[in-house]
DNA sequence: GTGAAAGCGCTAACAC
DNA sequence: GTGTTAGCGCTTTCAC
């Protein structure tokens, strides 16, 4: 049970170069400059923290400084592509800039992640993704422990929060751009009734989509909406919310689904009644899965940029970590992806095509 | 600029209650028992603890104890579902108990990685899937800084690496069983002439799947390899290998794929040719990505079970650094999921079916 | 140009 | 039963 790890520290190389330890650390975080010190000393210092390879102890560090170069990130099942991507360039960007993450699943209770972090004292927070459990006593302690937050793709209807929100930033998916680009491409594949199949009610991106819809196609006709009660998958919501409402005495040539889990929900049931997809109804979804380039037909879809919403977070972040703007909302915006789910007449799936 | 934060520390709650640092530390690290403190102290340290939301600083006690509670994680890209679905099971059960994970992935380059390991001084690494940039001096360099590592989905052939496995347990899927269990079901679907498409040459796995079906097949008839050397995407590997076999003169009624990407591409080349899936080819992929439930015709594959290797890998970790065990290599069993593309004469896409 | 000394918040050894 | 003291490895302040 030796006390003292094996690690080279500041001391080992002080002794060596026949310095204090406190050149050694002026040289090594490059204040050499301003502490004024030879640029020859700096040169041998350099050289043997090389040779005994030199890495500092993050923890001393942090004990003394107040900066951890930590950020945490909070987030729902990273199965989720669309998650599991916008982290990935999350993890990509923090690595970049020499930051290190600290990873908490929100399913693990807010509680003991806000523990995790304080304890860890991370200096920012980015939370990846809509979630339920969040309330003003989450907010309230990071606000206290000084740490700055980014949301990113999480909507809060709930205006309560907002005094919470001193210290947050926010990387928006523009969903009201998205519907505009599902209506508009529809309407050029010739569509004119076209209805919204609506998701989950808990989910908050749900809304301001449906609101979209409603917004933008009354100007053409009366909004169709599909919408069930029950609490359930995405899938099944699709799936009876368009039976419901081929039930009704609406005539429509096209679906925009909340989401893609929502759209193939309503594919099978457009199948089940006897339906073409896409020859008696265009069917379009939300999130560009990676299924959607299999399923039959090929779904159409939004792409999110999730790349740009990582690198802008952990930017937008830092900003605020450097004081160098107020807390901000920006906006990304998604593409349109069409594939045969909203062709004008193709009623047989497209033929195999050598991949690309 | 104050140099304190603002936290409760020890000395707070020492002041309050009139006592010392030290007792305050032990009956918070619940080491009251053996330091024979009285329980009525005991209780009325927690109890202001708890009142004045105390939180442990971590870089202190890091410092001054050698443990640190953090486990790192090596990861290639986690929009892979496998490895999503693995890591979240790695998060889940470090969370479950009370370890901090520090994420790395693969991409920033094994050097960098490791120098935010040591910096960070994690116990433990878990090495999650198939990584190229993997050499000696990595592990040389865990190995010498007492990180006891897990290596989980990952098979290495490269002998040379073997002498530097001294502190290296591993969590591998049991592929032989997975090939096996192909085989089993395309017999009972009563195919009899079954050929294997290998993926890129630089996966591990493959070779080992390649070999097992080589094995297993050659009892009932000449093993039928379909393969192509270009380095190029699964999906194209799928495609162009398959395109290579139909352009031989052996004759099939079966393809094992090395994963659900080369199935896919297979299916389409099948397609391609006129050939029906699974009428006149049956297919089947490995992996059970989310996709497989939507593609034309569904696609059987082979379901890997990511929440136990998550859970498995935390586990020989802890033994390790508990000392429980040395370190060892175990076996997960992946399972059979039959879809459309294996059944005996299903020649249409089946019909949609209400969700599940 | 460089060094000495203090101290970040905590735990461990030992004293009383 | 509880307190005193030292020190983990580093950065910061100030002295020379």
């Amino acid at each position: 049970m030796k006390k003292r790890l094996n690690r080279i520290r500041l001391i080992d190389i002080a002794e060596k170069t026949h310095l204090s330890v406190n050149t050694i650390s002026k040289v090594l975080n490059g204040r050499e400059k301003e502490a004024g010190i030879a640029v020859e000393t700096a040169k041998r210092v350099r050289k043997m923290a090389d040779e005994l390879g030199y890495i500092p102890d993050q923890m001393a560090r942090c004990l003394r400084a107040k900066n951890t170069d930590t950020i945490g990130v909070y987030i729902d099942k990273i199965t989720d592509h669309v998650r599991a991507e916008t982290l990935h360039a999350i993890l990509q960007e923090l690595s970049n800039r020499g930051l290190f993450p600290l990873i908490m699943l929100a399913e693990a209770g807010y509680e003991k992640c806000c523990e995790a972090f304080i304890r860890n004292r991370i200096e920012g927070l980015i939370l990846c993704g809509t979630m339920q459990a969040m309330n003003a006593d989450f907010f309230n302690r990071l606000y206290e422990n000084k740490i700055k937050t980014v949301i990113t793709g999480c909507f809060f209807h709930d205006r309560n929060l907002n005094n919470v929100f001193r210290e947050v930033s926010f990387v928006n998916v523009d969903n009201e751009r998205g519907v505009e680009l599902q209506i508009r491409h529809l309407h050029e594949q010739g569509r004119s009734r076209i209805a919204f199949l609506s998701g989950p009610t808990h989910d908050s991106d749900m809304h301001i989509r449906k609101k979209t819809y409603m917004d933008l196609i009354k100007t053409v006709h009366e909004p169709v909406v599909g919408q069930i009660d029950k609490d359930t998958s995405y899938l099944e919501h699709g799936y009876w919310s368009m039976d419901m409402l081929l039930a009704g005495r609406q005539e429509i040539d096209a679906v925009i689904a909340f989401d893609d889990k929502v759209a193939l929900g309503a594919i099978r049931c457009l199948h089940d009644k006897g339906r073409n997809v896409p020859g008696d109804v265009a069917v379009i979804g939300f999130d560009n899965s990676p299924e959607d380039d299999y399923t039959l037909p090929r779904l159409s879809s939004i792409s999110l940029p999730t790349q740009e919403i990582g690198t802008k977070s952990v930017e937008l972040l830092l900003d605020r970590l450097e004081n160098k703007t107020k807390p901000k909302t920006i906006y990304v915006l998604p593409s349109l992806v069409a594939r045969e789910s909203t062709q004008p007449s193709a009623g047989k799936p497209q033929k195999g095509n050598p991949p690309d």
